[in-house]
DNA sequence: TTTCGATATATATTATTAAATACAACGATC
DNA sequence: GATCGTTGTATTTAATAATATATATCGAAA
C-alpha cells in the first residue's frame, strides 16, 4: 500500500552493516531511583552521598566542599531530609568547639544503607536489562 | 559512650507512634530509565510519549501541541533521536498537500516498542521494591 | 503562479535554577 | 569576655533552561 502524503525523506540507508561505519555498540541503559516523602524528594543518590560524606567529616558545610557543591545547597538537601522524614536524619551543633558540626543520628544511617540496598538491585537491574537489549 | 562534641539538638520525639501525626505512608518509590547513545539521551518516557504522538498525528507540531510542548523543543528531540539512532525513527516531509508531515519508520515503531517493554519491566520492579521497603 | 500548513532554523525574551556572597547567632573553650 | 568555625538564613548575582517570536523553505495542489 502506498502512503498518499508527498514525499517522505525516508533516508533508509545502511540498514546492512556493510561498511564498517555502523553504530553497533555505543548504547546504553540508564536510570535513577529515588524516595519521595510527602512534599518531594526525600532520598536519593546525591542525598546519600552527602548523609556519608556528613558522617565522614562531622560537618555539613565541609561535606559540601568535597563534594563541590555550595553550602547553601547542601544545608537545603539536609533540611529537606529532617522535613521529609519521620524523624530527623542528621542533628547539628551551632556554636561550641570547632564552632559547631553535624552528624548522622540513627535513622540517618539505616537510611543510607536502605538506599544502597535499593540501589545495588536496581544496577542489577539495568544490568539484566541491558543485556536483553535490542535497539 | 558520650559523644565529646558539645550540643546536638537531637530532636528525638515521637519515634513511638503515640499520637496520630506520625507520617507513617505517605512514601513512594520513584525511578526513571532511559537509553542513552553515543552523545546524549537517546530515548526515555517522554520522547516515547512524542513518538506515539507523531504517529497518531502525522505531525511534529501537532503532536508537540497536544502535549503542551514548544515546537522546537519537540523538533530538536525527534533531530536528537534521528542522530543517536541507528536510523532515523521519525521522518518528514515539508511542503506538499497539508504543507507537511512527520510519520514514524519501522525503526520509530520498534524502538517505541522495546522501550515500553523495558518500562513496564522497570515499573514492576519498583512495585516489588516498595513492598520491602522500610523507611 | 499563488496558496497552504508544516518543517527547519535563528534570534530574542522570559522564567527558572543554581551559585556566590554576606552575615547574625551560637556556645564550648581558652 | 574574646575567639573560633559552623550553622542558619537572606540577599544578590550568574548561569541555564524554557518559551516565544520570527521567518525562510518546501512542493503538491488549486
Amino acid at each position: 500500500m502506498k502512503d498518499s502524503r508527498p514525499n517522505f525523506n525516508s533516508d533508509d540507508k545502511d540498514k546492512s552493516p556493510a561498511d564498517g561505519s555502523v553504530k553497533d555498540g555505543g548504547y546504553e541503559l540508564k536510570g535513577r531511583v529515588w524516595i519521595e516523602g510527602p512534599s518531594g524528594t526525600f532520598l536519593g543518590y546525591g542525598r546519600a552521598v552527602l548523609l556519608e560524606r556528613i558522617r565522614e567529616y562531622g560537618s555539613i558545610s565541609e561535606a559540601a566542599r568535597s563534594m563541590g557543591m555550595s553550602y547553601r545547597h547542601a544545608w537545603e538537601l539536609v533540611d529537606s531530609m529532617n522535613r521529609e522524614a519521620k524523624a530527623p536524619l542528621v542533628e547539628t551543633a551551632t556554636g561550641g568547639k570547632g564552632g559547631g558540626g553535624a552528624r548522622l543520628t540513627s535513622d540517618g544511617e539505616a537510611a543510607i544503607e536502605s538506599f544502597w540496598g535499593l540501589h545495588a538491585r536496581f544496577k542489577e537491574f539495568l544490568k539484566n536489562e541491558m543485556e536483553n537489549l535490542i535497539i
